[in-house]
DNA sequence: CTTGCCACTGGAATCGTTTCCATGCGAGAG
DNA sequence: CTCTCGCATGGAAACGATTCCAGTGGCAAG
């Protein structure tokens, strides 16, 4: 019982829509099925007045080609399987939406899968996308270390280009942020707000984005003299870990100067949980994300974050998937584009 | 250069792995292509053995079927079009994800589209998905009167669930909210807190909740003796407009005494605005929401609203839509669902 | 012992394209 | 004028499954 095709804008002549098929084209233009195939495809080598006939003959009959037998005779689907953690993450949202349009730009569809984080669920989801034959993959390893096979497995079957985080010491074409980069920016600046202070919140760095911001926080604090840092607290990407990790500071002694988080979501947990125990953020306590979600500018007050750059990031790796799908084989391309620190309230001076 | 299958767990024996067909299954099981065929799906027909024997010889060899050429001859992808008018709002990021998971239990993949709230890229959206041979289409139409072209065109085709937004006059399949008892019960609890001069902000009604929103906001002031309404504004749902839509209240005269939104992106602008002016919600002004995305709950103050139950609905949709790929003809279902008022500060009494 | 039924089987057709290959034809070179 | 080359063309073979249909053998009933 699937969907028959037959142009949209087309009358449905009676109840069940009459299926019209190359062959009918041909027959209307009055060429063969082979060369009719042949003028649907670039008109490579088939006569000028052959590809017109055609070209009339699709118009008239509304004639639509059947992706999945081209798909079958062809081996390309038009499909691209996108797997990311979990899509109402708004950072994933963003991020999916933006591959959508870059895909469309190319013709290609995204078949999405979500992971729910976990590594289990991601290779199967992998192996299904691989089943339903995806021309490529795009996608966001849920852990920077066991997603490794998942992937080797993708990447002996067709292209694969990771974003936003990346499995280990494996080649793959990658286009991320330089997290080292936004998280040195980020600790400069609270530094010049004043803070000296400073515990990082973030995810258990099973993921390579929570991994290298862990990283970077840690190799920043140990360089700047100035910065005291108490031992990271670490869970989930989720506004509810934020939350718990503020009563767990309060639970110590005293709160740090400013609390770096990992990512926007974590941040928003903890600006409300501090906001909740009476604690003034900028002014007890300064906060700060990474990310750049729309959310984090809408908070109160709004938030401090390094933003990525989503788009360019999603057409850089569609790009990049496009040339590989032409046969490009250079040795793997891997980018890390700079964030963009965007300052807010969250990180003011106290002096106001 | 498509991806080829093999199993994921399967070591590649060279640098190409070589493609396990099912006549090699057959061969191995000693049987024939036929029977191989019957043995995988279910068994009707053919020995216990044979089954055995196949099953044995598809464990050995790693056998994935081929699901293009399955969907060729079955005529059946195992694909689901589903569009939605933008995934970044995290309403419909949140029911992607539902979508998704409801679909997993059914072995069906999702095709993803954005319409980006456009009624043309929303028609070329379902061409598309149609053309790619989907088994069925899960749709949030963009505008309750001009999507119809497109949904008549789809329903043309296959089975078509409609859910969150509907089009007028179209017996589809819909799956929703009860959008007139939440403005409904939304409105009796800003009465029950005092206010008495209500302004509802919304989008510009081009969607079907927006216009039920509004047509309930309506009828329920005229109905409720005690509360006036000023004249609505519409606009679109967005954070963006929620801002813009307290500049102009600001600009007459007079706050009311609560501000009734047609969607938690919506109240998020608009209380973030009004603390921005320094007004205080819900001191000076109440504020309401609709839709119980995560971040309303995160939003200081954390704001009322009426929850849709984005699970239900996208499991109701996915069984609808299974029991119509099974062959299920009988008249339209439409179900509403009702929200859960959830009351938060944003909307409490202004005695605390 | 014959007949008929039923469960199981395999050969071959089919799904709707793309693409290989052989053919015919016209034009330009010798 | 003939030979060759190359372009356009159509017939037919893929692509990898499902499924129709005819055929086989075994077993119970007549």
């Amino acid at each position: 019982m699937a969907f028959s095709s037959s142009d949209l804008h087309s009358v449905a002549p009676e109840s069940f829509p009459t299926r019209v098929l190359l062959a009918d084209v041909a027959a209307v233009a009055g060429v063969s099925l082979a060369t009719a195939s042949r003028a649907l495809s670039g008109g490579k080598g088939v006569s000028a007045g052959a590809v017109a006939a055609v070209s009339a003959a699709v118009e008239q009959l509304g004639y639509r080609r059947d992706r999945v037998a081209q798909a079958l005779r062809a081996r390309s689907t038009g499909l691209v399987g996108i797997v990311v953690p979990r899509v109402s993450n708004p950072f994933f949202a963003e991020m999916v939406e933006a591959l959508e349009s870059a895909l469309r730009h190319e013709e290609l569809e995204m078949i999405l899968a979500d992971s729910r984080g976990s590594v289990d669920e991601e290779a199967r989801r992998v192996q299904t996308l691989i089943d339903h034959q995806v021309d490529a993959l795009i996608l966001i390893p849920t852990d920077h270390h066991a997603s490794a096979p998942a992937l080797r497995f993708a990447r002996a079957s067709g292209p694969v280009v990771q974003i936003d985080r990346q499995v280990d010491g494996l080649a793959n074409d990658y286009v991320g942020v330089d997290n080292a980069l936004g998280i040195r920016a980020i600790l400069e600046h609270v530094v010049d707000v004043g803070a000296r202070n400073v515990t990082f919140v973030s995810d258990t760095a099973f993921s390579s984005t929570g991994h290298r911001r862990l990283d970077a926080f840690e190799i920043e604090v140990r360089r700047v003299k100035q910065l005291v840092a108490g031992p990271p607290l670490l869970g989930t990407f989720s506004v509810e870990f934020g939350r718990e990790a503020v009563r767990q500071l309060l639970r110590r002694r005293r709160l740090p100067d400013a609390i770096i988080c990992g990512a926007d979501i974590i941040a928003l947990g903890v600006v409300r949980e501090l906001s909740d125990c009476g604690i003034d953020v900028p002014g007890q306590v300064k906060v700060t994300g990474f990310d750049g979600i729309l959310f984090a500018e809408y908070s109160d007050p709004p938030i401090t974050t390094a933003c990525q750059p989503v788009e360019a990031i999603a057409c850089e790796a569609v790009g990049l998937l496009r040339s590989r799908l032409r046969g490009d084989t250079s040795p793997p391309h891997r980018h890390e584009i700079a964030p963009v620190l965007t300052i807010r309230r969250s990180s003011q001076p106290a002096a106001n």
